[in-house]
DNA sequence: AGCACGCCGACT
DNA sequence: GTCGGCGTGCTC
């Protein structure tokens, strides 16, 4: 806050035109007034005034003269400057307008996500803490012999934290205090960071891996380049890219480890911390709102050297960053899909191309893209074995659903039910997978046939019974599951159809009474502490069967889980998804990764009723290499990614028939054919029409060459004007089609 | 994104 | 006759 005696002082040389970008959707930045004499840099956080009120934005580049300048008596002089707040540098700048670009995003959009964290650069207010000076105390009484034997503990402590321990009032303290007898001192309230050491733990690396973590070290400082490691379970990915970790440490530079889930990243912590002999610093939305300022003002002050994190970390302003590993870079939870659309892996990319460091992409399983990025040449690779070899892997069988069928109602196939059984009496563990949440994914009247839809959205309401509720998974609109049906009113006749994770239970649990089951979805496990009990029980052996959904596919390692039952292999086969073929290999593999990693071999029985899709005989035969090349070839073919480009736009509207008019109106203004072969499809009601009350139309627009969509949607959406009802979200690369 | 300005229904 | 609904548009 300026003194107001300097205000006219800050005016006083002639003010001068600077482009300050604002967090709110507008492409180009807006002019404002500094001082000539003390003209703050690009970067540089600053408030301003907006209409009738203020906002913080962030004096940016000289830009293109997009059209007439505002005039003169229309600017406003900006009011302060950010001090304690992190500059943006040029690179970081720019990464922000590429992923504005890329995106079709205004600029102004993209900043708010940097902006929203300015809140935590705050440093918290510095505490008045006490120890003993070594003098005693006038009177010893026994409230104050209680608080110097605290004190003598040696750990300097509030006021507070000394009383409480002690079991005597804040006022014993500070009588103490007063009487010279316990030192007071103000302290920062953020406590130093302990501080990774590269050469902390070395592993002992054999030749391969020795090779691959020789590549990924010589990568750092060495500019821009993206190296996808590759390795199954167990082979050492870990270990490898901490060895570029370390060489960038060395170096002096920051790192940036992007976890797909927080799940994930209590192990990845553990094992950083073995390797460095600290642990690494977290940003991920799990963190209390104290912990995540802790963790911005570490990173933006550089006092953070290596940072795991999700997504949204690559949107923090590190001063000093010169590595991002991406782990399990295949991981569709990379993909933002709400609000901002953005490809975190990818952008990780972009991020590292701007700044000139290395990006390494780590996974099992990678992406399409990615293996298509390293046969043009675009990245490295570099591969690991196993190193319990191929006898490693387990032995993966299909059961043919059509043949060996459940009784009506069941899921779980003879076949199943008696590997599990084996395995039980065996003393050990088995999984059971289904990717699909709740109790049952459909509820109908037996009288009527009468199904229970979202009334927001098109979606049936999913049964969870746990809760004794309905509940949409897309808006999350949730109901008390009725008695009557609500339109024929028959009294007890809602039958659940299909199976959810919470019905499969209750089956296991009815054919396997003695078990210890252990149920894992993402609704029921209320955070990362309460995945890693879980994980724990598990591998103290406290559980037999395990159930669960995707969650529980995701880097977890169990010694003692020898069978792998996948309930419903087809379930990412349908729905029109074009990487469904891709994500359910992953997903096998990634559960197949779980399966006998130590002595005994795993088996994984795959419940489908189509055995012979080549997927799940590749899947059978344990081929990666057919499978991959099999779908490479299918998305060429097709025009598809990673060959072809896609994007999405999604146009709503609060009425159908708006929702539908205005599609059609911009239907009329796509542009040409040309002679291009970007085609546009639609529009058509989206898959999921209606979502929180509003009508979806949606245009999917392709090139099947692979050439960039963004220039040809930016043209057409300047020739369409929609109403402030309407709303239009582009989603460039999309993930699900929904 | 906010916030104001501006034209049509139920209230003192 | 006014208070207030949120549709449209502007903010350097």
């Amino acid at each position: 806050m300026p003194a107001p005696a300097s205000q006219p002082d800050l005016l006083a040389t002639a003010p001068v035109r600077v482009k300050v970008l604002l967090p709110l959707p507008f492409a180009e930045p807006y002019d404002y007034l500094a001082p000539a004499d003390r003209l703050p840099p690009p970067g540089t956080p600053v408030r301003v005034p907006l209409g009738p009120r203020e906002t913080m934005g962030v004096v940016w580049d000289e830009t293109e003269p997009a059209g007439e300048p505002v005039a003169e008596e229309k600017l406003k002089p900006i009011l302060e400057i950010g001090h304690d707040l992190p500059a943006l540098d040029a690179d970081f700048r720019q990464f922000l307008t590429r992923t504005a670009r890329y995106y079709l995003r205004p600029l102004g959009d993209i900043l708010s996500m940097v902006i929203r964290r300015f809140g935590a650069a705050r440093p918290p207010r510095p505490v008045t803490v006490y120890s003993p000076t070594g003098a005693e105390p006038q009177r010893m009484t026994p409230a104050r012999k209680a608080v110097m034997e605290v004190a003598a503990e040696g750990f300097p402590r509030t006021a507070a934290d000394l009383a409480e321990i002690a079991g005597v009032g804040a006022s014993v303290v500070k009588g103490l205090a007063e009487q010279g007898v316990l030192a007071a001192e103000e302290r920062a309230a953020d406590p130093a960071l302990r501080q990774p050491d590269p050469d902390h733990a070395r592993p002992k690396l054999n030749a391969e891996q020795k090779h691959a973590a020789g590549v990924l070290s010589g990568a750092v400082g060495q500019g821009f380049s993206t190296t996808l490691l590759e390795g199954v379970t167990g082979a050492g990915k870990t270990e490898v890219y901490c060895e570029a970790v370390a060489e960038a440490l060395r170096q002096g530079k920051q790192v940036l480890v992007l976890l797909p889930e927080i799940a994930l990243t209590q192990q990845i912590v553990e094992r950083f911390t073995a390797r460095f002999g600290a642990a690494p610093v977290q940003w991920h939305s799990g963190l209390s709102q104290k912990d995540r300022r802790l963790s911005y003002r570490r990173i933006v002050s550089g006092e953070a050297r290596i940072v795991t994190g999700a997504r949204s970390a690559l949107y923090l302003p590190f001063p000093d960053l010169g590595l991002i590993v991406v782990d399990e870079e295949h991981d569709t939870s990379f993909k933002q899909e709400d609000g901002l659309h953005y490809h975190a892996r990818d952008m990780a990319v972009l991020r590292g191309a701007v700044s000139r460091f290395p990006v390494v992409l780590v996974s099992a399983t990678p992406s399409l893209e990615s293996l298509r990025n390293v046969r043009e040449g675009r990245y490295r690779h570099l591969e690991l074995r196993s190193r319990f070899g191929s006898a490693g892997l387990p032995d993966v069988s299909l059961v043919d659903m059509r043949t060996d069928r459940p009784p009506p109602g069941r899921w779980i196939s003879p076949l199943l039910e008696t590997a599990v059984n084996e395995t039980l009496e065996a003393g050990e563990q088995a999984l059971l997978f289904l990717n699909r949440r709740g109790y049952a994914p459909l509820t109908l009247c037996d009288a009527c046939g009468f199904r229970i839809q979202c009334p927001h959205c098109t979606a049936w309401l999913v049964e969870h019974r746990y809760l004794g509720r309905l509940q949409c998974h897309h808006c999350g609109y949730s109901t008390p599951k009725p008695r009557e049906c609500p339109s024929c009113g028959a009294e007890d006749r809602m039958k659940p159809c299909g199976p959810g994770v919470e019905r499969l239970a209750e089956e296991a649990q009815a054919l396997f009474p003695e078990a210890r089951l252990a149920l894992m979805t993402s609704d029921l496990i209320a955070g990362p502490e309460q995945a890693e009990a879980l994980i724990a029980s598990m591998n103290r052996g406290e559980i037999d069967l395990l159930i669960g959904t995707q969650i529980v596919a995701k880097g977890h390692n169990f010694p003692k889980l020898t069978l792998v039952g996948v309930v419903d292999a087809d379930l990412g086969l349908e729905g029109g998804d074009l990487r469904a073929a891709e994500r359910t290999h992953q997903l096998l593999h990634q559960v197949a990764g779980r399966a006998g990693r130590a002595d005994r071999p795993g088996r994984v029985l795959l419940q489908t009723h189509q055995p012979e899709s080549p997927v799940l005989e590749a899947l059978a035969a344990g081929d990666t290499n057919a499978f991959v090349e099999a779908e490479l070839k299918g998305r060429e073919a097709a025009g598809m990614p990673p060959y072809g480009r896609l994007a999405a736009l999604v146009l709503s509207a609060p009425e159908q028939a708006q929702a539908r008019d205005l599609a059609r109106e911009m239907a009329r203004a796509i542009p040409g054919p040309g002679d291009t072969d970007i085609r546009v499809l639609g529009p058509a009601p989206a898959p999921l029409a209606v979502v929180r009350g509003r009508h979806r139309m949606r245009f999917l627009v392709s090139s099947r060459s692979g050439r960039t969509l963004q220039g040809y949607i930016a043209a057409w959406l300047q020739a369409v004007k929609l109403p402030a009802a309407a709303r239009l979200v582009i989603d460039i690369d999309p993930q699900s089609f929904l």
